[in-house]
RNA sequence: GGCGACGUGGCCGAGUGGCUGAGGCAAGGGCCUGCAAAGCCCUCCACAUGGGUUCGAUUCCCAUCGUCGCCUCCA
């Protein structure tokens, strides 16, 4: 069974489902204010990545992944460009599912809007102020954080250390907490902005209390893993595990961060920083498959940067892969060889080691391709695994794009040339297909051309 | 100030108290090929610095240097 990294407790622990075969996970969505970053990218291929192989193991998950539709990025975009905030959330949304499935992340099973659930915030928020939990002040209402027993689990910090360090980032309602821990719940709405009817005034919900309630509703009590990026742990994932341990509610039983995407210089690449390298730009400069395979050569919780040498080098990764995929097209199904399978799991169950599995992958392939060579009889379940590996990484290798007709008919002319001995006209109908961006591959059989 | 991550060969990137040490990309050599491409085989071989523990450390401990993250609305 699949181990791993807790960041709660700090270690790697099995992950412990709450019913027999199904895997409930929640997911941190995109405040979808602009186009999708790097950090979002990676962020969902780690977690499709598991899904698969879950879904690959044969488990049933439901993974469940939020959009917040509502927030302060949203309305300042909004009133920069003077057009109604639900443009922008629109607009980016259905922006950042084209990303996704361009990148082959698999839409959730559950894509919960921080909108339609305001009232259920609201109700939840009215708990806590009865409770004595939250309290109201002019400007909204705030968790008292000082009155959750182990606040600082998630980032491994105590209260009283928080208190003292220096963010220099401008903190909502500073002025009317009571202590600057405490965070937002409810914002009361400015003249303009827009709301929802609360009995402290109309406003909008504060960004931890959705994932509280959505996570909750769809997936229940003790729900087995919650994820996101390493920023998220603080302070949103540390405010959605205070609310809920508030209400004296099972939050999740597990939780896992991924690391970040580093620039060039080894620096964090933030949206708050500005210095965005998007991933539409990404995908469309190279093979959107090749971030998923550079981030397969990495482990999730290390940072990872992401530049053109490195993308082009698992962009060649893929181009080997691609024609191992060609050139076995003609291999039957068959069980794949176990032993690589269960390696692969072990790889995979130990805290998610794709290096370790990838590693495993690039050696399946060479044996295969060493067993074409040789037509040798563990031709088969060799490919088979290869197959259900990719499967399970959610890697798809393409064997064999539409060839036109006029570029068949060169490739079958450079077939005939070559069984003439024309070696000139051979070498120049390749150099024109070539030319023309096919990768050109001449065996005994024949020449086939791929992209 | 508090908490944390990291420093591995030309590049990327795993991992481990010792049989010598993934993998990828690049490079070089070979097989195959009319020549290529693809594929296969081989080569190149590192652990920031200084101490310490140890029979033995890249791996454990300490220190130093360097890089980075978080400390209340960034995946």
């Amino acid at each position: 069974m699949l181990h791993l990294y807790d960041t709660a407790t700090r270690k790697v622990r099995e992950l412990a489902l709450r019913e027999p075969g199904k895997v409930s996970i929640y997911l941190c969505g995109p405040t979808v204010y602009g186009p999708p970053h790097l950090g979002h990218g990676r962020a969902t291929l780690v977690y499709d990545v598991l899904r698969r192989y879950l879904e690959w193991s044969g488990l049933q998950v439901r993974l469940a992944s939020n959009v917040t539709d509502i927030d302060d990025s949203i309305i300042n975009r909004a009133n920069k460009e003077g057009r109604p905030w639900q443009d922008i959330t629109t607009s980016c949304e259905s922006v950042w599912f084209e990303a996704m499935a361009k990148l082959g992340v698999a839409r959730p099973t559950d894509v919960p809007h921080a909108t339609e659930y305001v009232d259920e915030m609201v109700e939840m928020i009215g708990q806590l102020v009865d409770i004595g939990r939250a309290y109201a002040t002019e400007d909204g209402v705030y968790l008292n954080v000082s009155s959750v027993e182990d606040y600082g689990l998630l980032s491994n910090q105590k209260l009283s250390d928080m208190l003292e360090g220096g963010g220099d980032r401008d903190v909502f309602g500073a002025e009317n907490k009571r202590s600057p821990a405490d965070f937002v719940l409810w914002k009361l709405a400015k003249p303009g902005e827009p709301s929802w009817p609360s009995k402290w005034g109309d406003g909008r919900p504060g960004w931890h209390s959705e994932c509280v309630v959505m996570s909750l509703d769809l997936l229940g009590e003790g729900f087995d893993l919650h994820c996101g990026g390493m920023d998220l742990k603080f302070p949103h994932h540390e405010n959605e595990r205070a609310q809920a341990v508030a209400l004296g509610k099972r939050f999740a039983n597990h939780w896992m961060h991924n690391g970040f995407v580093v620039d060039a210089e080894g620096e964090k690449m933030s949206k708050s920083l500005g210095n965005v390298d998007n991933l539409l730009d990404l995908m469309e400069h190279y093979d959107p498959r090749a971030y998923r395979m550079l981030l397969l050569q990495s482990h999730y919780r290390g940072p990872v940067s992401v530049g053109k040498d490195n993308i082009e080098a698992a962009e060649k990764v893929l181009a080997g892969f691609d024609s191992f995929a060609a050139r076995t097209a003609g291999v039957a199904d068959a069980t794949a060889d176990a032993e690589v399978l269960t390696k692969f799991r072990e790889h995979m169950d130990n805290d998610l080691d794709t290096p370790g599995a990838t590693a495993l992958l690039f050696d399946t392939v060479r044996r295969a391709n060493a067993a074409l060579d040789a037509n040798a009889p563990e031709l088969a379940g060799l490919v088979a695994a290869v197959r259900e590996m990719c499967t399970a990484f959610g890697l798809v290798l393409v064997a064999a794009q539409e060839v036109p007709a006029e570029i068949a008919a060169k490739a079958a002319a450079l077939d005939a040339a070559r069984a003439a001995k024309d070696f000139a006209g051979a070498d120049a109908l390749r150099d024109e297909l070539k030319a023309a961006g096919w990768t050109v591959e001449t065996t005994k059989a024949g020449t086939t051309v791929r992209r």
